[in-house]
DNA sequence: TAAAGTGACTTGCATTATACAAGCATATGC
DNA sequence: GCATATGCTTGTATAATGCAAGTCACTTTA
């Protein structure tokens, strides 16, 4: 499995750094956006209007759970399915993604921040 | 130039995807967090701990530049040199680095904020 | 005055990540 | 049975990243 590997980056003792090692691409973050907003299932992050490709959201949704951000949870044996449900890790990068959002809305005129459907 | 291209990303009209078009990846916000802490030379940027290499730098200040993030400024003709110094957009991103050193410094304990040397 | 720095990059090349399309396994509905 | 759906995996092409080395225009030191 060459293409997830659970190494220990941290590429100095800076905390921003730290975060980035996990969080820096440009697909993470949505996901734990689409996480905050209630979405749960493989499907639904599919449908997001960014259009993440498959084998990507696959593979951030491993790497989400190796860091501790999310975890899988059964809702349907035959066959096996999963949701994906933040854990408090995951849940308090809220106030990093809204603090985002507010300065991505503040400079790209035109942009809505999506409201929780919940 | 195929290495810095400045077409309109805009994956989506969501404020956080626009700004992961110019902001998601592993070394952008670590040099905007350089920038805010106070440095502005090439040098500096390389001295820090995470040992960004010397191509990605110049790269990132350019796509940096053409994001309205930063502005070089000559200090010196012959031969000519540039301090590179944040606009309001960039300097805006402050709250944002702030929220995530923050949530970086709970879930990664050891990890320290570094502090302005101004 | 020649040699050795210094600062700010650029270039080349190998490795890794991303994007896109297609395929597969295990179901359910008809 | 056969088509359809969900949740992935695989293959392959393109782009980004990482590392080492080189360049260019000066400045300093010997």
């Amino acid at each position: 499995m060459a293409d997830y590997d659970e190494r220990n980056h941290e590429r100095s003792c800076c905390p921003i750094a730290c975060a980035l090692d996990h969080l820096g691409d440009k697909w993470t973050l949505l996901i734990i956006r689409d996480l905050l907003l209630g979405k749960k299932r493989y499907q639904e992050f599919l449908e997001s209007p960014e259009q993440i490709a498959t084998n990507i959201l696959a593979n951030r949704l491993k790497k989400l759970e190796a860091a501790g951000l999310l975890t899988q949870q059964v809702y349907q044996k035959k066959p096996i399915r999963y949701e994906y449900v933040l854990t408090a890790k995951g849940e308090d990068l809220r106030m990093v993604l809204q603090t985002l959002a507010e300065w991505g809305r503040t400079y790209y005129p035109g942009t809505k921040v999506f409201t929780a459907h919940v």
